[in-house]
DNA sequence: GCAAAAGTGTTAGGTGTACACCCATGA
DNA sequence: TCATGGGTGTACACCTAACACTTTTGC
């Protein structure tokens, strides 16, 4: 490869993820003590950096599989975060990326093996450098995103209840909705597949199953911000 | 300084600014015919390196500065584009900007000097490297911006004329706009302050001139999506 | 006086929101 | 049979969108 910028300064350019997930009803988010100097035990973002020969996403996809065993997992980036000052070992770039995940196929194992936490997302307390800030600014991109765009449906597993999906929402938007209305909306929109089965672990009559319909969905996906619950 | 990221990789990270302005009745972007290899005398978006001991606004404001003469502009961060392959030079991590500046304010001098030329959003050729997609996701980003938030105004002139603000957002949404619907919406916000003073270029009745209210201006800025014209 | 752009209110239709009861089941 | 959560339809309020005429002024 040909060297047109050598004069130039090179910096660190790292990733840091904010790992997200929902159970019971509330949307939660893995944290680690951080296991390297500096900072040393401190709470924190999982991060990583970014290699020479390693696409962006590939760094992130890389970080979310050592934390949760998960792969393909659904990311959007929230922004570069680079001021000379941010990180107190050296200049870093940091670009962070959160990701939806069914915490179904979270592999428990590695939370003790990291020293990793999942706690609830009104509940975080200090983290290290500008890893709050991080988390606040995914939180009101993930609502955004998750109130324009299906893409809620990665924090449920493949198949769902009407009842979570509603408590899901509710989580996000940090308010109750009304049952009717917000069924009403979903049908209008013909996104779900209704299953035979039924899930009886919350009550004796037992809540259908759900899943998506690929097709609809990936044609709300488009362009347009026409999803809303 | 303690060096604690020795074995890590480090990247050249560079910002790219897509800078609009608003004439007549288009939306404008500024180009330029690269001046250094690789891909000299390309058309090309404004970029420049980020310093090892400069913020990554800072560097927006030096590229930004350098093009137009204009200091203190509107920005806001698109995204950082960091796949391997992206510039054929190096591997470069570029951080995407766009800027909205009142183009009377622009120096004309720099036009030539920069090798520079304003088209219209809706004429933008082929660039170089991937800066067409950077226009693309800065248009949408932009679009979605200045329709739920009032920033639109940094692309006028401080004082301005209700039809000049109509023809600017006729050209954000692609759309005419229902000139009562329009005022009716402006008014309900209460953010302008009318001023005694008539702009007659346009028409031999005068429209009158317009201001900003800071005041409300700021509390719409705070939070949530209220403003949409 | 006339051409050209600025300025001003009302109505209908659609969208969002509030609200209460019956159903199925397991214990 | 009863307690628990699952499932269903309607009425009103508000907001959005459509629409036409009068005013001012320079030529």
């Amino acid at each position: 490869m040909t060297k047109f910028y050598l004069q130039e300064d090179k910096l660190y350019v790292s990733v840091d993820c904010i790992i997200l997930g929902f159970k019971g009803n509330a949307i939660n988010v893995l944290i680690i003590k951080r296991k390297f100097e500096p900072l040393k035990g401190e709470r924190s973002l999982m991060g990583g950096f970014v290699r020479r020969n390693e696409n962006i996403e590939d760094t992130v996809s890389r970080v979310v599989y050592d934390y949760t065993g998960i792969q393909n997992v659904y990311m959007e980036q929230v922004g570069a975060y680079g001021d000379v000052g941010r990180d107190i070992g050296e200049r870093v770039v940091s670009i962070v990326y959160y990701a939806l995940i069914d915490m179904e196929l979270f592999d428990e194992k590695l939370e003790k093996e990291n020293n990793a936490e999942w706690v609830d997302i009104n509940n975080v307390g200090q983290l290290i450098l500008d890893h709050n800030r991080f988390l606040d600014d995914t939180l009101k991109l993930m609502k955004r995103r998750t109130a324009t765009r299906p893409v809620g449906f990665n924090l449920l597993p493949e198949k769902f209840t009407l009842p979570q999906l509603q408590l899901l929402y509710e989580a996000i938007y940090q308010r109750p909705l009304d049952k009717r209305n917000f069924r009403k909306k979903l049908f209008d929109m013909d996104i779900l597949e209704k299953l035979d089965e039924k899930d009886k672990q919350l009550s004796r009559k037992g809540a259908y199953y759900y899943r998506f319909n690929k097709g609809k969905y990936d044609r709300l996906l488009e362009d347009g911000d026409y999803f809303s619950l």
